[in-house]
DNA sequence: TAGATTGTTAATCGATTAACAATC
DNA sequence: TAGATTGTTAATCGATTAACAATC
C-alpha cells in the first residue's frame, strides 16, 4: 500500500511500544515521566523520544515532563484506539483460535464478528462464543457486516483466494499470519506476521554468535 | 544483546525473505535470476539485493545471474538453517499447539523437545507426539538437554519467570511471543513477536487512510 | 527565581540507491 | 564478440542523535 502520509514507518512502529510502556506506568499509578526516564524504560534515546512524540504534538511541558495519563491517551487516540474495528478471523486452527481469544484485542476495540473455516465439522460450532461459518460466505459476510480487518490464518495455499474474498468484500486492511504474500489492490492495508522469518532471523543471529566464540578461542 | 558482526540488522532480516522467495523460485523449477527479477518478485531494488548478498560473498556471475539452487543453499548456510536447533515451547494454550503443529519448522531444523505448562490437567499429555511437562521442571529440563531455543508462549505474568528459568538452565536465544519485554543476560539472543504492536500499526493506518480520504472530500 | 526538561534545529550516522567498470 | 549483469564505489536520502534556546 502507497502512504501519503509525512510519518515514517519508523516512527509508527515504536508508537505501539510507547502505548505499552505507558499502559504499564499508568498500571503502577505514575503520573510523570520525562523522556529521558523513558528512555531508560523503553531503551529509545530520549531524543528519539522527544522527536517521535512532536510528530503529532507536543505532549509535554517544559522543566516538568509528560503527563502520562494525558500521553497515554494521545497515542491511543494516535493509534486509532479510540474506535472499534470489526474483523473477522479465517481459519480456525490453532492460530485462529488463539486469536479468537486473546481479549486483550477485544478490549482494545478489536471485535471479532465471525470465524471462518473450510472444515464442514467446525462450521457452526462456537469459538469462544464466536459462530464459525463456512469459507464460502466469507465475501458476503464482510460485505454485510461492514468488516474493516480480515485476519488470515489459514495455510499458504489458501491465503490467496482468502486475501481476494476479504478484498472483494471491502476489508479495509488484512493481517496475515500465512507464510506467503498476498496480492490485493494498493488501497488495501496490509500487514504480514511471518513467524518464519523471526524465527530464521533467530537461527542468523545464533550461528553468528557460535562463530564469533568460536573465533575468540583462537 | 549486543552484536558484533558488521551486518546490519536491517540486512539480516531481509535474508529470510530471500530464503523464502528462492525456495518459491525452485519449487517452480527456475534455475536461474537476476537481480533485477528478484527485485520484481520481492519488492527491494536490485542495487539493494546485489549490496545485501555481496555482505556474504560473490554469489552471482556477471552477464548471468544468481543460480537459485546454490544461491538458496548459500542463504540456508548464512541462516545456520544447515544445523539443528532442540527447543521447547512453554505453553501449551493455543499458541503454543499452534507453533508445535507447524511442521515447517522441524522440516527446517527446529525440534520441539518439550512442552511445558502449569496447568496439571496438561502435563503429561502429548500434543503432536511431544510430551507436556510440568513448568516446574523447564529449567533442569533445558540444562540436560542441550536446548537452545526457547519459546516462550505464556501469559505476560508468566513470561519472566520463564525466561529467566530458560536463561538459568543455558539456551542461547528466546523466542518470545508474551506483550512483555523479558530481562535476561546480554549474551542470550531474545526475538520478540509482540502481535499487539503488529496490529496497533494496522489501527494507525487504518486511521490515517481514513483521515486522508476525509480531507479530500472538501 | 533556579532547575529541569521540552521542542526544535543542526550535525551525524547509517542505509539505500545510482552508476559504472569489471567480466562472464 | 556483444549483451547482460554482477560487484563495488560514490551519491543520495532518511533516520537518529546532539545541542541548546525556549519556557514551565
Amino acid at each position: 500500500m502507497e502512504r501519503f502520509s509525512s510519518i515514517s514507518m519508523a516512527v509508527v512502529r515504536r508508537l505501539p511500544k510507547y502505548h505499552r510502556y505507558l499502559s504499564e506506568l499508568k498500571k503502577n499509578d505514575i503520573k510523570r515521566v520525562s523522556s529521558q526516564e523513558l528512555s531508560k524504560i523503553t531503551g529509545f534515546t530520549a531524543s528519539q523520544i522527544r522527536q517521535d512524540l512532536n510528530c503529532f504534538g507536543g505532549f509535554g511541558q517544559q522543566g516538568y515532563g509528560y503527563n502520562v495519563d494525558d500521553l497515554h491517551q494521545q497515542i491511543s487516540k494516535i493509534l486509532g484506539l479510540d474506535r472499534i474495528y470489526n474483523t473477522v478471523i479465517v481459519g480456525a486452527g490453532n492460530l485462529g483460535q488463539a486469536i479468537v481469544n486473546y481479549t486483550f484485542f477485544e478490549k482494545n476495540g478489536f471485535v471479532t464478528k465471525a470465524i471462518f473455516d473450510v472444515n464442514p465439522k467446525l462450521v457452526g460450532l462456537k469459538i469462544n462464543d464466536i459462530k464459525v461459518h463456512d469459507v464460502e460466505n466469507l465475501e458476503s459476510f464482510v460485505r454485510e457486516n461492514g468488516i474493516d480487518i480480515g485476519i488470515i490464518c489459514t495455510p499458504k495455499n489458501q491465503c490467496q483466494k482468502v486475501a481476494e474474498a476479504l478484498a472483494n468484500g471491502g476489508v479495509q486492511a488484512i493481517w496475515n499470519f500465512a507464510p506467503s504474500d498476498v496480492n490485493v489492490p494498493e488501497e488495501i492495508i496490509v500487514e504480514n506476521v511471518h513467524l518464519s522469518e523471526s524465527l530464521f532471523t533467530v537461527s542468523y543471529l545464533l550461528k553468528e554468535r557460535e562463530e564469533l566464540l568460536k573465533s575468540k578461542k583462537y
